[in-house]
RNA sequence: GGAGAGGUCGCAUAGUUGGUCUAGUGCGCUGGUCUUGAAAACCGGUACGUCGCAAGAUGUCGAGGGUUCGAAUCCCUCCCUCUCCGCCA
């Protein structure tokens, strides 16, 4: 959310900000403020309405005389339908303004290219195992960079030709999607054997970096209020990405939401508090499942475990001051790159442009890319997001500055590690000409194995 | 599933015959006095939003209605939290 001061201000900004996301339609910001005006008339009227009746109670507290009461309480019950009047139009004002404040996107922070659809991002660096980053201009856009698509498989001679990772994973007996469609239906999946445990390496090794990185683990509900996924702004654009549950046999009454990310989660736990500021930058991380419906990708997608209903999710969180912004924000993809050399995983990363900068709250994205060889393109792992004070103001999160004025805290998101997807990634850039799978070496001190085969 | 208690401006609490509640007190935090320094003591300040340059005004005591000239206080509806029993990972 924006403040509304500053959309008073500034309704080019918020205007040309809607344009640039791609969202016409969706708000009309001089509608908006027409009904904020209208509020503020009411508002005012109402205040002098009330200071009458508070002056006229005040009287009607210490005159003791009945008659002159009683004219005092005459003169105080005129206002009061005046007062019922105005309330009433108020009640049935607000609940629009607050409908529309909903839909009024973040703005792009000044960085971020400009762009109508996802073909207009902006590739900023592209890094090949063994290469390193390419030189500047070997990348771009899309089609430019896919000449440098890295030309051979680790432990596969250069004539191979990779398989797909359920191809792979069924053989290996580590996936499979046949029985979760029986189990769950389709869009799940069942790890096992070497390719779970490589997870729980993958876990191990990710988990000790960022602790390092001062990252605070935490471990957080998955089942929330609405609140929390309004508050974050996954709500009301994302609604029909995550599954409610059948609150039937709840003890609570109110409606609760399996999370798709557990960034709502993570943020609501600093909801309605002011926080220490030399305790900012609050930086913590949590690994929980994460469930989304994936309506509008029916039929996209579909084969193995890239798109599923429920995959677990290692991701980062960031509370900080606005000053903080930028070098978290680099922090935060540094560590999503320190995770891709750790593996050797070819990699390459977007500034995500206007159009495409996902959810409302967004102000700046960047999205990485690990290559798929079966693809021979690649699948979006990660992605790093400052959504400034946009959440924090509708979560209510703030601190207190240097002289002690109340300010909406900043709050950054990064997906540390996706599991099914680094899987995909992982599976398919280690198989050998055999169809085995080579544990990466960083991950075998903690798997305790180098090699998933069938023997 | 059964029974009970309760939601007050960081935390803990006071506040139930409606108007000295413009919400008291303790703790915490914070400024000051004192001190070589600290502690203690004492004095002061400490919820949030809105309008306003300011003075100030106004709203918020879980939420929403209602009664009333006037509601933290009375009535109604709803929500939430906690405790005990039962069942159970």
């Amino acid at each position: 959310m924006l403040d509304i001061k500053f959309i008073r201000e500034n309704p080019e900004i918020i205007k040309k900000a809607v344009k640039d996301k791609q969202l016409s339609g969706t708000v009309d910001i001089d509608e908006l403020l027409k009904i904020d005006s209208e509020i503020r008339e009411i508002e005012l009227k109402l205040n002098d309405l009330r200071q009458k009746r508070n002056d006229l109670n005040d009287k009607i507290k210490t005159v003791k005389d009945a008659s002159e009461r009683d004219v005092l309480i005459k003169e105080n019950s005129v206002l009061k339908p005046q007062v019922q009047e105005l309330e009433a139009k108020l009640s049935e004002l607000a609940p629009i303004f607050d409908e529309k404040m909903l839909w009024v996107p973040n703005i792009p922070a000044s960085d971020v290219p400009y762009g109508e659809g996802e073909d207009d991002n902006v590739e900023i660096a592209a890094w090949i195992p063994g290469i390193g980053y390419l030189d500047a201009d070997k990348i771009g856009k899309g089609s430019v960079s896919k000449a440098h698509m890295p030309q051979k498989l680790k432990y596969a001679p250069a004539e191979y030709e990779a398989l797909d990772h359920l191809t792979l994973g069924e053989r290996l007996d580590i996936i499979d999607v046949k029985q979760s469609a029986k189990v769950s239906g389709s869009r799940f999946c069942y790890i096992s054997g070497g390719l779970a445990v490589l997870q729980y390496a993958l876990l191990d090794l990710v988990i000790k970096k960022i602790i390092s990185e001062k990252y605070a683990p935490i471990v957080p509900p998955v089942l929330l209020k609405e609140d929390a996924l309004y508050g974050t702004s996954h709500f009301p654009q994302g609604k029909d990405q995550v599954y409610k549950v059948e609150n039937k046999y709840l003890e609570s009454k109110e409606e609760l939401f399996l999370v798709g990310s557990s960034e709502p989660s993570m943020f609501a736990y600093y909801m309605d508090k002011t926080l220490d500021l030399n305790k900012m930058p609050y930086k913590k991380f949590a690994y929980t499942p994460c469930f989304r419906t994936e309506v509008g990708s029916w039929g996209k997608d579909v084969k193995g475990i890239k798109r599923v209903h429920q995959f677990d999710k290692l991701e980062l969180n960031v509370v900080c001051k606005e000053d903080q912004e930028e070098s978290i924000f680099e922090e935060l993809y540094k560590i999503d790159e320190w995770i891709y050399q750790q593996l050797e995983l070819p990699y390459r990363i977007w500034k995500k442009c206007t159009a495409d900068l996902g959810y409302y709250a967004s102000a700046k994205q960047v999205d990485m890319e690990i290559w798929l060889p079966s693809q021979k393109n690649y699948i979006e792992v990660s992605s790093v997001t400052n959504t400034k004070q946009f959440q924090a103001r509708r979560l209510n999160i703030r601190y207190k500055d240097e002289n002690g004025a109340s300010k909406y805290a900043s709050t950054l998101n990064a997906t540390g590690i996706p599991i099914g997807r680094m899987l995909i990634a992982i599976v398919e850039n280690y198989q050998n000409e055999k169809g085995e799978i080579i544990v990466p070496e960083v991950l075998r001190k903690y798997t305790g194995f180098d090699l998933i085969s069938n023997v």
